[in-house]
Parts: C-alpha cells; structure tokens; sequence
RNA sequence: GCGAAAGUGGCGGAAUUGGUAGACGCGCUGGCUUUAGGUGCCAGUGGGGCAACCCGUGAGAGUUCGAGUCUCUCCUUUCGCACCA
C-alpha cells in the first residue's frame, strides 16, 4: 500500500467503480424496508455552491447510514430549472435560457458527481424537460375540471423588476421574495388554485408531523392564520336603497361597546362616500398609496376620517359613525372593522386621537378601568365578565360570544364564522422561461383548455427574451391556434406557471420518471412519502406548504394514496464565514476575500488583527455573515474539492457544527480534516500487516490493558450509533476521531498482541465513518480485506460484553462539591461503595469531625457526601 | 410590538436530558525530527494562585444532597411574524 494518501486519484478511481457497478440505484423491492431520502433540489444556477455541498452531504450520510441500516433506500436528484435567472443571464449575454440552463446543469451534475453522492442518476429529471412539466399541464387540466382551478381578475402583487405577478407568499415586506422590488398593486386575470379548500386539513395535519421542527410547524399555522370569531352585519340605508355593512370579529363579547366602525381605503363604502367628499377621497387615495409601499406599516401612526355615514348597531339600534381607517386590511376579513376602544388597544388610540366615545362593556373583579391610558387587563378575554350589557351582563367570554351569536343569527344579521389568513395560491406568471398555461382564448368559446391527447403545450425554447415583456407574445407560430372546442382562430395563453407548480411535486416524479403514459404508477405507491427531507428553512413556508397541498390535490385525484408528503424534515443552517472590509477614501466599502487576508494572534492564541496579504496593511473585521456575493466572503467548493478532495470537504462540513446550525467555515478547520484522513490513511498502511479481517477472537483471554482500549473503543462506538440516530453528526464523527486515537496509542511493540483488538476495532471505524468519506473507507476496507463493499456492510454493534468493567471510577462530592475518585467494582452494592467513598483520603479531610447527614449513591457515577 | 430559539475557554462546539463542565477539533506554547519552510511526532493549554486551594456555563434570585440543564426576573443576540379585527 502506497503510504501517501492521495485523495484526487483515489476518489475518481472509486467513483468510476461506484458508477460502473451501478451501486447507487434503486429498485422497488417489496420485500425490503424503503428509506427515500431526499435533499431540496438545486436550481442550475451556474455552479455549486457551499450550501448545496452542506445539504447534499447531509442527505448523502443519511442515506448511507439507512443502507448500511439495510434498509433500500432511494437518493435521487434533479433541477428545479425553469425560473427568471436564465431569463436574466438571457439578456446579458444572448444565449436562450433552455442552452444557458442546460449547461449549468452538465457542469454542476459532474461537480456533484466529484462530491461521490450516492445519487441514482438514471431517475434524474429537469422541471423544463416537456416530459416533465407536460404532468403540470395535464394536472392543472384535472384541477380545473373539477374548480381546484379557477381563472379571476383581482387586485395582484406586481413585481415591477420582474415584471410578473407574485403570490401572496412571495411578497415579504411588500417587496418582491427575489427582487426585494417595492411591489405594486395592479388588476390582471390570472389562473389560481383553491388552497383555501385544504386549509382545515393543511392546518390539522401540521400536528402530526412529528418529524418536523417546531418552528416550521408553526410558522407554517400562522400562515394558514384560522380564527374563530363572528360575522355581523349593520344595516344602513344609502340613497334610499337598504344595504349592510359586514364586520368579522374574534370579540362578539364586545359588540356593546362598539363606538364606531372603520372600513379599509379600498372597501365600496369608502369609494361611495369618497365620491361625494373630495378631501376624504384624497384621504382615500393616501392610504391606498401607502398600504401596499410600507414595511413598517405597525409603527405608522393610525389615521382616519369620517365618511359621514351611519349604520345601524344590529342588536341596540343605536346610529354607529363610519370611518375610513389606515389600519383596515381590505384583504382580511371583511375590509371592515367594529371598533370596540374600550377592550381594544388599536381602537383605543384611535378613539383617543379622534375625540370618540370609549364604552367599558368587560369587567374584571378588583381591576379599576379608566379612559386615561390603555392597561393591558381591557383586552382580556379569559377572565372577563360583561358589564353594561344589558341581557349579557355577568357573562363570560364564551357565553357571552354563543348568546350574541345566536341573537345575531335570529335577526339574520350574524353568525358565527371561521376566518383565514390563508389566500388562494395565483400561479399565472407573465414570463417566458416557465411551464405554459394549456389554455386556449377563443372568441366564441371563450376560454378552452388544451385537450389531453394535445399535451405537453411545449415551450418554443429558441427566444431570447430582452427585457421588453413576454417574447412569447411576439411568437405567431406558438399562440396562433385553432380553438380544440369550435376550429375557428383562436389565441394561445402566454402566461406560465409559477416556478412552484414544478417543485410541487418532482419528488413523487422521481419514482417513475421515465413513464410517458402516466403522471404516476405503482412504483410512488413503494417509495411515496419522503421519509427524510433536507433542505434550507428559508423554504418553510413557500415550497412546504404548496408541496403538501399539492400531495392533498394528487390523493384526492386517486393519483396517490399518502397524506402528506415529507414525515421527517431537516433544516439545515446556513454556511459563514468572516468579512473582511477597508472603507475607501470615497466612502464606500471595499470587501475582501478571506482567502487574500492573513489573521494574526497573539502568543495566547488570541486574535490580534488581520491584514490583506498583497500589501501587509491591516483590514477591518465585519464579523461573520452568510457567504454572499455583496460581502465577499464565499468560498468555491470546487477549489476545495480540487485541492484536499471530497472526503475532507464532507468530513469539515460534518464536524464543524450539528446539521441544524449555521456553520462557520474555516480554512485550519479544513486542514484538520484532511490531517485526520492522513492518519486514517498512514494507520491501515501501518498496520496493513497485523489487521485480520477474520478478528472472531476469545475477547476473554485479553489482557487487561487491551480489554480496557476494547471497552473505550466500544463505548465511543456506543455513543457514535447514539448520535448518529439524532442526526448529530459533528459528534459522530468525534467518536470515531476518538477510536482513532485510541487505537493510535497502541505501542509498537504491543501491535501483535492487540492485533484482534486493532482489527475489530478499525473495521468498526471504517464503517461508522463511511457515510460521511465513502471514498476512503471504501478503499480501506476493501485493501485490508474485510469485504468487498463497505455500502452494504452492516453498521457496527457494540458487544455489551466490552461495555461492563469490572472496575469502575465514581467521583465522590462532599457537599456538592468535587472532593475525590474511587475505583469500585461495578457490581459493588452502596454500601460498599460508600466505605470506600469515606475512606477516601481526601475526602475524610473534609469530612472530619462532621457530622453526616446523608450519604447519595448514584451507582457508576457518583456519591454524595452530605455534612453538617 | 408579538412569537420562537440561543447565550459554555482565544475559536467551532461536547456534556447520552438533574449527577465528575469544557469531549472532539482548531488555535496557541514548549520540545523532537528536518539544511530550511511545510508535514510528522511528544508534552502542555478555562481563569487566578508558589501551593494546598479558590473562582468559573450572559446577570440576579429560587427549587435541590447536587443546576450549563428545572422555575422566575432582567440583559444580549439571532430568526420568524407583523395594523389579522
């Protein structure tokens, strides 16, 4: 065995082999326990960056692990690749988008393949390949049929950088999600789909994804956002015609304290009221301006104006004043509000700035309430009780809100109602690079959908788009049609799909990608649901909740049989690293790559400073950031690959924090890795003579010292299986850095002695280690043979025989405090344990002339001795 | 503003769920090998003290024989959500 390990050679040998065997894919086997692992799929951006490597080495030593677990397990991996960005590298250097992205994903395949992920490459699949998004369209054909899907004109999210709609879940901030564009409000017809049909059920079953952290769960309920509360009605008479305003609340227990109503800028009452009142309908226009452009939208001071119109209080009769307010949400609840001051803090303030009425109706026994200042008691509806209620007085929130209902209900004037936050999901996109719409616009027939045996509508993929809108509209040969339903001249819809429609669901494509005769077969009922996903938690909301309401669709079609896709989930955190920055004489910053600066530290190993190579002079520490083009701090995977290889990139990336944490990068930290292969490497080579792969030893004929390294080496394993169940892989791969110490601190002269120990020992190592660097735990144990493939080895058990000892250390503690160590046997009872704790020479000096109150026994930990 | 999570050596991070704090690695210090640099190997490394010892998990209280871990208050950071009626 050559001793110099020489990573490039060995890993590209090893690929060849896994790839010539055949031994990542995957084929239905009832017979077997499945595992189908899968990691997000990236979008072919260009090249990899440290985020995929994060998350693909993730899923890569899951699956590894359930393989060797025995289970049949299924990695595949594909390209989420339509989507703006081909668009946009379209226009800067005028190569179609299909070409463009077609060549990212060649050269960012072959850089995953370098990685040596186990990926069953034969199921890979691309989301603008027509054999692809042809089930988008025939799916989207199935959800019309049945008014999943819907076409409607409304007030949409425009994104004025893009040019496209965005869906309510893309706007953050009233920004665009990927422009950060300020996002603008603008009337289009649009095809959704009705979301709000699964929100009960999307909602119900979040609890039951016990695999899923906690806080996507929630953020996922918030989104979804259900209230239980009252919808009530005030009569009003306008011109002489009866009309009613509606109102949602979740306080129906207050309704006798309304003092007035508040309706949003955009709600008919307004605009009707506007229309007689030129300063309220200036009022009017400042606040539709404004709702949609402000981030900080709950620190803006509430305004308001009165329209100068009353309606009827459905239950007392009295007159209620109408304004128009700033806070109202037209796109919540009613785009109306009761207001309530006295029990509720944003009405509060508003009625003191206006000067209107405040009207106690809640009561808490021992409390005093005053209109001077709000207290935080007013709003609350656990222990409140109805005072000057009338009838509902001495009522409790929940009695009070039933009785009410029912009056309301009895006058035709109420209910009681459920309210979302959640909004049905618009999915056209005025955009090129996309999935067509498989719509066609006929004058007569109106608008005809694409028949099935007419799919995929396929995308013309020669245009270049060049910034002047849709090109497919310049496209007589794509949207000039005869209509399916009558043959006259018809149009063809240009709009696209969301590129969400195609993440939604290529997991369960992967099953059976190749069949061009159905969406699904047999093979999704074997893999369907995804046991472990992993992938960035910046997809919480977005692709999650669109992925599971999209399962939901599929199985109420009959088309699978799972409730929700994806049982257990993985977040990965992020990849940082240090900024480095020196400001210019002209004011800006110039950042400069961690790799062109050198830190210095002082003697204690303290950072001292930093400074840019080039020129020897200092820079300024920005911190830690995430990797990011703007700062400056990224680092090129390839570079790493190229210069320590796979095994070290994956074994730093495992070790340097747990997978759910950020991850701080480190050039030493790399280094260690790869030092630790080499010692790995040079021990087989070392010890190439001694190993018998063959170890089946009398463990009880051992001397002591070596039953001793066998027990330390069996522990770790012990601890190392422990971690590597909890998915904690930094301390994996610590327990398996241990064993390697431990068998390095083996003397020479003891090797033949210890040879069954060496040997057990590090076939243990090898294969505890092989999910996170396959390549040279592949090598290894096949060089020092101990099988012909590590993939299939099974995982390694520790002997419970070699967890007991005979003798074990138990620290003693004198008042909580660490005083001393005893070694006992381990099957000493408390007693014996504690003489020897009190015998302990140390410890008597503490104890001494003491009186003992209580003696703790904590058997193969620790005792406690109490003293007076 | 609301909600969640987290604060542990010079650094990344351990601590099997209330039981020996600082595993493993990085860095640093000293030494050996090397013509030299790098690599490799050996020893040391939470702080204070010559020492026995003392102090130490953001701060302060509490529960407990015993608290990084549980409870309360406060501080800081990060991430969500944000006029939701």
């Amino acid at each position: 065995m050559d001793k110099r390990y020489d990573p490039a050679a060995l890993e590209s040998a090893i690929q060849r082999r896994w790839e010539e065997t055949g031994s990542s894919r995957s084929t239905e086997n009832t017979d077997r326990e499945k595992f189908y692992c899968l990691s997000m799929f990236p979008y072919p951006s260009g090249k990899l960056h440290m985020g995929h490597v994060r998350n693909y080495t993730i899923g890569d030593v899951i699956s590894r692990y359930q393989r060797m677990q025995g289970r049949n397990v299924l990695q595949p991996m594909g390209w989420d690749a339509f989507g703006l960005p081909a668009e946009n590298a379209a226009m800067d250097n005028g190569i179609p988008p299909g070409k463009w992205t077609r060549d990212n994903i060649a050269y960012m395949k072959q850089q995953l393949k370098s990685l040596g992920f186990a990926i069953d490459w034969e199921r890979e699949l691309a989301t603008c390949d027509p054999d692809y998004y042809k089930w988008n369209q025939w799916l989207f054909l199935r959800m019309l049929e049945r008014g999943i899907a819907y076409k409607q004109t409304q007030v949409v999210n425009w994104d004025p950088v893009d040019q496209t709609v965005l869906a309510n879940e893309q706007v953050i901030d009233g920004c665009g999600w990927r422009t950060g564009a300020p996002v603008e409000k603008r009337e289009i017809p649009g095809y959704y789909l009705k979301i709000t049909d699964y929100a009960e059920e999307l909602l119900d079953d979040l609890g039951r994804l016990e695999g899923w952290p906690e806080r996507v769960r929630t953020m996922q309920a918030n989104w979804i956002g259900k209230s239980h509360g009252v919808r009530l009605a005030f009569p009003y008479e306008v011109d002489g015609k009866q009309d009613k305003l509606w109102v949602f609340t979740t306080r129906a227990d207050t309704v006798m304290g309304i003092t007035f109503c508040a309706v949003a800028a955009e709600h008919p009452l307004a605009e009707a009221a506007a229309a007689k009142d030129p300063e309220l309908a200036a009022f009017v226009e400042e606040c539709k301006r404004g709702s949609v452009m402000e981030a900080d939208l709950a620190t803006i001071e509430k305004k308001g104006m009165p329209t100068g119109m009353h309606v009827t209080h459905p239950l007392t009769g009295e007159a209620i004043p109408v304004w128009v307010g700033n806070y109202v949400l037209m796109t919540y609840g009613e785009g109306a509000v009761m207001a309530v001051p006295a029990h509720d803090e944003r009405d509060f303030e508003f009625a003191k700035h206006y000067g209107l009425p405040v009207k106690q109706v809640i009561d808490i026994p021992g409390k005093t309430f005053s209109t001077d200042g709000w207290q935080d008691w007013y709003a609350d509806k656990e222990n409140g009780i109805c005072i000057n209620s009338g009838k509902y007085d001495g009522l409790d929130y929940e009695k009070a809100t039933d009785a009410i209902a029912v009056d309301l209900e009895a006058k035709g004037l109420g209910e009681k109602q459920v309210q979302w936050r959640l909004r049905d999901w618009g999915i056209s996109r005025q955009r090129y690079w996309g999935c067509p719409i498989p719509i066609i616009h006929c004058e007569d027939c109106g608008d005809v959908p694409v028949p099935d045996d007419q799919l995929p509508v396929v995308l013309p993929e020669d245009c270049v788009p060049d910034g002047s809108g849709n090109p497919l509209n310049r496209r007589g040969d794509f949207i000039n049609v005869d209509c399916p339903a009558c043959g006259k001249a018809a149009r063809r819809e240009t709009d696209t799909m969301d590129t969400f429609v195609d993440s939604s669901w290529y997991f369960i494509r992967y099953c059976c990608p190749d069949n061009g005769g159905a969406m699904v077969d047999d093979r999704v009922d074997y893999w369907m649901p995804v046991d472990q996903y992993i992938g960035g938690i910046e997809h919480a909301i977005l692709h999650l909740l669109y992925s599971r309401f999209w399962n939901k669709v599929m199985r109420d079609l009959g088309l699978i049989k799972c409730d929700e896709p994806f049982r257990r989930l993985l977040t990965q955190g992020m990849v940082l690293n240090e900024i480095f920055y020196r400001k210019q004489d002209n004011g800006r910053m110039r950042y400069y790559n961690p790799a062109e600066v050198e830190v210095r530290a002082d003697e204690k190993g303290r950072r001292s400073g930093a400074i840019l190579i080039e020129d020897g002079e200092p820079v300024e520490s920005g911190g830690i950031g995430t990797m990011s083009k703007s700062k400056n701090n990224g680092i090129d995977p390839q570079a790493l690959i190229e210069q320590y290889g796979a095994d070290t990139a994956r074994f730093f990336m495992m070790f340097a924090s747990p997978p759910e944490q950020t991850l701080e990068w480190s050039d030493a930290g790399v280094e260690g890795a790869y030092r630790f292969l080499k010692r790995i490497w040079v021990f087989a080579c070392d010890n190439n003579d001694i190993i018998r792969p063959d170890f089946n030893n009398d463990w009880t004929t051992l001397s002591e010292d070596h039953r001793d390294l066998r027990h330390h080496i069996h522990a770790c394993l012990k601890q190392g299986n422990y971690d590597m169940e909890r998915q904690q892989f930094n301390t994996v791969a610590s327990a398996a850095m241990k064993i390697s110490n431990y068998l390095h601190e083996i003397d020479t002269q003891e090797r033949e002695s210890a040879a069954a120990v060496i040997s057990e020992g590090f076939s243990m190592l090898l294969r505890m280690l092989s999910p996170i660097t396959p390549h040279v735990c592949d090598h290894l144990w096949r060089e020092l043979g101990y099988g012909d493939n590590i993939l299939t080895a099974p995982w390694p058990q520790p002997d419970e025989n070699a967890l007991v000892q005979d003798e074990v250390e138990m620290a003693v503690q004198v008042n909580g405090k660490l005083r001393g160590k005893v070694r006992v046997p381990a099957a000493a009872d408390r007693e014996e344990i504690q003489v020897q704790a009190l015998a302990n020479d140390n410890v008597s000096r503490y104890i001494e002339g003491r009186e003992i109150k209580k003696v703790i026994v904590v058997p193969g930990r620790l005792v406690n001795i109490v003293v007076a």
